[in-house]
Parts: C-alpha cells; sequence; structure tokens
RNA sequence: GCGCCUGUAGCUCAGCAGGAUAGAGCAACUGACUUCUAAUCAGUGGGUCGGGGGUUCGAAUCCUCCCAGGCGCGCCA
C-alpha cells in the first residue's frame, strides 16, 4: 500500500523531470496523516523539492497531483493538495475492499516486505557472564533482542541471534572458587571464601550437588589441584540454567559463540596480527595498545597487559572481526546501558577492519527498577541478593513479562511494578490485546456453531461491499498500517512500535465490537463483518508473534 | 572535568526518516451490562514539549549553550 503509493508519486515525478529539468529525484517520504480527515497517506516530497525547483510548494503540489491524476490510479477516491504543500491520499473503498480480500487469501505472508532483500544481519544480545542466573535486565535485552530479530526477519533480513559467553576471564574462575569455598564448608574443612566471590544462594546450590555426588572426595585438595573441575562444572550448571530460563522465556539462541574457544583457535592472536599489520598496535609502557583513537575513541586502549595478558578487549576485537568474516552485513550489539563508553572502542575496532560505520548498531538497554505495591524492591549485586528473571516469569508469567519490557523505548528507564503487571486489570495492556483476540476467536466459534463460516474468503464466500461503516472503513486502513510499522520498527530498531500499534488496533476493534453487532440475524452481514474480523484476527496474531507474546484463542 | 542517555498532561509514557490543530493509558469526574466475553465501551477536564539562542518555508524532532536526573570514564571483566 506504502510502496504503491510511492511508486505512483515516483512515475508522477518522472513525468514532470523534463519539464522541471532536473537529474536527481529526492526520496520520496509518506507518512500517516495525524488526523485522518486530512486523508490517508500523505507525501511531503513537493515542499522537499522547493529549493532545487524554486517554486512555491503549492505550486508543485499542484503539478503533482495533476500529474497523478493523468494516470488515473484507482487507488486512490481523491489526490489533493494541503496546508503548506502536502499532498493528501485517499484509499478508494474498492482498492481497500480488495485489499482486505488479498490478506484474507494469503494471511501472515501478506504481511511481510521485503525491505531487508535478504541483507545478512547478526543480533547478538544477552551475553550475561556465567556466573550467575539472569536478572531482569537480561530478561528485558532478551524481549527486545528478540522481538528485534523476529522483525527484521518479517522485514526480509537473514537474521542470525548470537549469545556471547564470556568464559575465559577471572569470573569464571571466581564462580569455580566460590563454589569451591562453599563445597568446603559442607566438608567441615572450610577455606576462606574468596574476596569478591558470588555469595548467592544458587553458589549454595551447585556445592550441595557436587557434595551429594561426590562426597568429600575434593576435602582435602587445594583449588588449585581441582579448581578445573569446580569451575567447568558450575559454569556448565550455569550456562545450562541461562539457556533454559531463555527457553522458557520464549527465546531461542541460533549460535553460542565462547570466549574462550576465540583463545583456542588462535582467533584472537589473528586479530591483532591483522591489527598489527595494519599499523594499528604499538608498543608502549611494556604493554600493547590499540590505536583507537585514529577512529574517534577518546583514546587508545590496551589489548596485551605489562604481564603478558590479554585484555577482556582483545578477546573482543577478535570475536568482532569474526562476525565480520562470517560475512554479515550489519552488526547490531544489544547491551546494558552502563556500558555505553564501549561503544567507540568496538566502533574503532569494526572500522579497522573495514565495516562501513553505518553498518554497526549499538542498542543500549536502560535499566529496570522492580517495584512491588509502588515500592522499590532493594536490590545487591554483590549479596547475591537480586530478583532473577527466573522469578518474574513464575510470579507474573512470560507474556506479561515480556509485553511489559516492550511498554517502552529500550533506551529509557523501566519501572516494572510486579503487583501492578500481576493484577488481571485495565491497567494491564497484555491483555487488552490478547482479549481482542480472544473475543474474535469466540466470535468465530460461534459463527462456526451457526454455520457462518469464520470469515475465511473460501468458506464466507462474503460480499465485503457490506462493510461500510466508518469503523470498518477505519479499521481496514489501519490493518495496512501494520506494514509500515513494521518497516519502521525494523528500520529503527525499536520493537515497542509493534507493541503500540497492537494496542491502537485492539482499541479498535473493542469500540467496533461494542458499537456494532458481528453475528446478527443478517447472515450476508455477519459475513462480511466475521471477514474483517478475520483480519485483525490475523495481524493481532502477526503482531503478537513478532513480540513473543501468545495469542490466546480463549480467556 | 569529559562523554553518553533522559527531561512531553497530576502519574507512566508514545510522538515514525524535520511537517499540518502535540497523543495514549492510568488517575479524576459523568454515563453504558435482560446483549456476539464489561479483561469492554462512550464522554469531560487536563500542556510555556526543562530553559535560552540558532538552522529553515516549517522544530517536541537537527545544532549550540544552560539547568535537572541517571550512567559511564581501568594495563577490571
Amino acid at each position: 500500500m506504502k510502496q504503491d503509493t510511492v511508486e505512483i508519486i515516483r512515475n508522477a515525478l518522472k513525468g514532470l523531470k523534463n519539464r522541471w529539468g532536473t537529474e536527481a529525484l529526492p526520496r520520496i517520504e509518506v507518512e500517516i496523516p495525524r488526523n485522518g480527515s486530512m486523508g490517508d497517506i500523505a507525501t511531503t516530497v513537493a515542499m522537499r523539492l522547493t529549493k532545487s525547483l524554486r517554486k512555491p510548494p503549492r505550486e508543485i503540489a499542484a503539478e503533482i497531483v495533476e500529474k497523478i491524476k493523468e494516470q488515473q490510479p484507482d487507488m486512490f477516491e481523491s489526490v489533493e493538495t494541503a496546508g503548506p504543500g502536502f499532498i493528501n491520499f485517499r484509499f478508494s473503498r474498492e482498492f481497500l475492499l480488495k485489499s482486505l480480500a488479498g490478506l484474507l487469501q494469503k494471511g501472515r505472508h501478506a504481511l511481510r516486505t521485503d525491505t531487508g532483500k535478504g541483507r545478512r544481519i547478526q543480533v547478538e544480545f544477552v551475553s550475561a557472564n556465567p556466573t550467575g542466573p539472569l536478572h531482569v535486565g537480561h530478561g528485558r535485552g532478551a524481549a527486545v533482542g528478540d522481538a528485534l530479530c523476529n522483525i527484521l526477519k518479517a522485514a526480509g533480513f537473514d537474521v542470525q541471534k548470537e549469545f556471547y559467553i564470556n568464559d575465559a576471564g577471572l569470573q569464571v574462575r571466581l564462580l569455580g572458587e566460590s563454589v569451591f569455598a562453599r563445597y568446603r564448608q559442607l566438608t567441615g574443612n572450610n577455606v576462606p571464601f574468596p574476596e569478591d566471590g558470588y555469595r548467592g544462594a544458587y553458589i549454595e546450590s551447585i556445592a550441595k550437588e557436587i557434595h551429594d555426588r561426590y562426597g568429600d572426595r575434593y576435602r582435602e585438595e587445594t583449588f588449585e589441584e581441582c579448581g578445573e573441575f569446580f569451575t567447568g562444572y558450575a559454569y556448565r550448571m550455569m550456562l545450562a540454567a541461562i539457556e533454559k530460563d531463555l527457553r522458557d522465556f520464549g527465546v531461542v539462541f541460533d549460535r553460542w559463540q565462547s570466549e574462550r574457544e576465540l583463545y583456542s583457535q588462535g582467533k584472537v592472536k589473528e586479530a591483532l596480527d591483522e591489527l598489527r599489520s595494519k599499523g594499528l598496535l604499538y608498543e608502549k609502557d611494556g604493554a600493547t595498545w590499540f590505536r583507537s583513537s585514529r577512529f574517534g575513541d577518546d583514546k587508545d586502549r590496551v589489548v596485551i597487559k605489562q604481564d603478558g595478558e590479554y585484555t577482556y578487549f582483545a578477546s573482543d576485537i577478535s570475536y568482532h572481526r569474526y562476525k565480520l568474516q562470517r560475512g554479515f552485513d550489519t552488526i547490531i550489539d544489544i547491551w546494558g546501558a552502563d556500558h555505553h563508553g564501549y561503544v567507540p572502542r568496538i566502533r574503532s575496532v569494526l572500522e579497522a577492519f573495514d565495516l562501513p560505520p553505518d553498518k554497526f548498531r549499538v542498542i543500549l538497554i536502560q535499566m529496570v527498577s522492580l517495584l512491588r505495591h509502588g515500592e522499590p524492591v532493594q536490590m545487591s549485586k554483590r549479596a547475591g541478593e537480586f530478583i532473577t528473571l527466573r522469578e518474574v516469569m513464575d510470579e507474573v508469567g512470560a507474556d506479561i513479562t515480556r509485553f511489559i519490557f516492550l511498554t517502552r523505548r529500550a533506551d529509557s528507564h523501566l519501572d516494572f511494578d510486579i503487583d501492578i503487571a500481576k493484577e488481571q486489570s485495565a491497567e494491564n495492556p497484555v491483555f487488552y490485546v490478547q482479549y481482542a483476540f480472544a473475543r474474535i476467536s469466540s466470535l468465530f466459534r460461534q459463527a462456526s456453531e451457526r454455520g457462518l463460516g469464520s470469515g475465511d474468503t473460501e468458506t464466507g464466500e462474503a460480499d465485503l461491499t457490506l462493510l461500510s461503516e466508518n469503523e470498518e472503513i477505519s479499521i481496514i486502513k489501519k490493518l495496512f498500517q501494520y506494514i509500515m510499522v513494521l518497516e519502521g520498527a525494523a528500520h529503527s530498531c525499536e520493537p515497542h512500535r509493534i507493541t503500540y500499534y497492537l494496542q491502537e488496533l485492539a482499541g479498535m476493534f473493542h469500540a467496533y465490537y461494542y458499537k456494532h453487532r458481528i453475528i446478527s440475524g443478517d447472515d450476508k452481514l455477519s459475513r462480511a463483518r466475521l471477514c474483517l474480523c478475520r483480519g485483525v484476527h490475523i495481524v493481532l496474531e502477526d503482531g503478537l508473534g513478532l513480540i513473543g507474546v501468545s495469542a490466546p484463542e480463549r480467556m
């Protein structure tokens, strides 16, 4: 619908090119007017041309309108200039009804777009340290990342979802040490608990599991002797727990990349060698530095420390180089907002490896504050006291949690009130949308009992021209805005736009349902209206699918 | 000190890639259930878009300065 409109405008502009004597045509942008009475879709192209043509925008708009009318597009009922130089289009009823019929025939396939053109995108998200359970912040990252990937796929991109496992550093060793210390307590042969060790209860349960299985076998050994066992055991358990939490949250990754593997496969050394050959590494004060300042970073960064150890940044360099080697056109990293200082650094790396700057995007996820009865829940990571994603999921449910995570832009703070989330009330927008879907499902059940079909064109054989109420036409228009919203969400990497759209569509449906009877004594009209309901049903289901929320048949 | 993010209705937030008269939900108030699911609907009030300057045909949106809040500024991970 958008594409068709743009095409018609482009044709008109081409037709006017000679008269205007211009070479390049401007980008044709269409938008949905704020006020529906202005039109269904509008373009500002005339105003954009005013500078190069040195003519008043209204005059240009009038010329374009005239040219468009020469094409006699049956899509539109009217095309007119308005305001400072807008061109407003109003879709014809025939076109809208034909589009609805198309949607019913093709189903969700009609809702795909190909702005991605199969380009390959890699999205890395969550990437939590495997040293403890996922917390709510990770959950938000997971919800945003997963929804974004669904959206990008629906927009025609070839997407890979990846989780990067920081399994090489000190943190994982510290996890092993913490478990070891707890284990020793169980054997009655205490060792000091590591400073900065992990103190959560999950550490104790891992220690207990080891003790249950192996008894006092490691009672007398030092951590140097059996640390590998403890670290490996604890790490595998944590990773398995993380994977399970994510799966239960509805998030499944295509690939898990281990940091340690980057080392063992020599990729870190390779990456640094390449930088060195490009003259981007140098030695100073006994350390090796990367010239990130050459690419806009504040200062150069150390990659190999004085003691000969690699920094965390070194493996990150190799990781991002490896992403590029795997042939992705675009790299998207989703991080907690507290890591924003890292952006220029990684950007430098990708530029050093010749990725154009616009092919790398970072989405920063702002903090989630958990509330209960409006009061903040105290959390202390050091003491291991924090609410996990698992707890929230178990208490309020995955659907609600995911939806709420997507009711805000990723980069704005989110207050998550557990009590309000649990309440099945009007305060809870999830139900509002799901209820619209369930309501329609219920209509279909009743319709089929009465032999009316359920709005499928095959069984319905409905006469769509019976759809003549204002609300009906408005809903049809809204259905076809879905694709524009999808494209916008993909372009801007903002999944929350889908969430807002769904609330609007659900709202329009609820109002329509209340005002007009769907299944009435008039079978023909009932069939037509069921078709409209089917359209809404399809779009709601698709949109909920994108944000990873279920579409229940009953509530 | 430097950098990034945020500041829009009483509250929580949208506002799409500069566009037309700045929106929604909640709260408040007034109404609607013998009805296809009231987890719903109709209506009312509510704004100096943090502030100043600039760019332009046009700014909540872009630039700049200031104010307020948050987060970062390691040879930690």
